[in-house]
DNA sequence: CTGCTTGCAAAGGCTTTGCAGAACA
DNA sequence: TGTTCTGCAAAGCCTTTGCAAGCAG
């Protein structure tokens, strides 16, 4: 994971001001990591990735942080292998493939796929959102 | 959960031989619960239900089981709530209302919802099965 | 019989929590 | 200075595992 992509503290500190959060040392590192490009990454790599040249940020404080930014919008949770979940730093409109074998996540642009017949709501409930996933694995030799 | 609809030992016994899975006491059980109508139910809720009425299956063969039915496609698992998997006695295509706040899954019939533009596989992977979920939340009063 | 299954309890992995000390506005 | 945030370690929850005893064919 090298940072062929950089952001600087000062445009990680402004993206969490708009977002309404405070810029802490810690969660500017972990902006830092995350905002430098679209990816999909766990608590657990986020953790090892910060700490690579110490230990910069607790365990629980990346816990607590990656939920503060799924919360305000600034990464968004995605949810399809049941032993943890990833982060995704691409909030706009988009899907995925996920290798089942690998565990790795691909992203779909949102235009490329479209729902036909959007279903109505239950009653009194309002979407909050859509996510699409399509399960692939190798093509056996 | 009543068992408003029932099945026999003997159809279950017959689902189970028909996906190859050797239908022992416990496997049976288990299949009676799930087989009864389509219905989202966890581990932990299979065990209770199971058990009921006395020790009939321990968590161990709860959770080795249901990873046997998911595997031979007796079941799906969803994959929408981090802390816990979910199987769905409903094998058919279709997709799931999950209600945040509540935890509660909600079938939407395949034919009601179709995808416009596959995109096209990864190379050299094919796809095993396509997840859709609608987040959905209670309407604020 | 012979191998597949089960049960028990312990272990494992990811995530959350409680609380004292530190940082932020 | 008052509130919010961080770190540590312990606890919690769901799930898996190891191994001896039990069942299926």
């Amino acid at each position: 994971m090298e940072d062929q992509n950089m952001i600087s503290k000062t445009q990680v500190i402004d993206l969490l001001k708009k977002a309404g959060v405070t810029p802490t040392q810690q969660r500017v590192e972990i902006g830092q990591i995350l905002f430098a490009k679209p990816q999909h990454v766990s608590a657990d790599q986020v953790l090892s990735v910060v700490n690579q040249a110490g230990p910069l940020v607790s365990k629980a404080t990346i816990y607590n942080t990656l939920g503060l930014f799924a919360r305000t919008g600034l990464v968004k949770e995605v949810i399809v292998d049941p032993s943890k979940v990833f982060y995704d730093s691409n909030t706009s409109d988009h899907y995925h493939f996920f290798a089942t074998d690998t565990g790795e996540l691909i992203d779909i642009e949102g235009e490329k796929l479209r729902i036909e017949n959007m279903p109505k709501m239950p009653e009194g409930m309002e979407a909050e959102g859509v996510d699409i996933v399509i399960r692939v694995r190798k093509t056996p030799a």
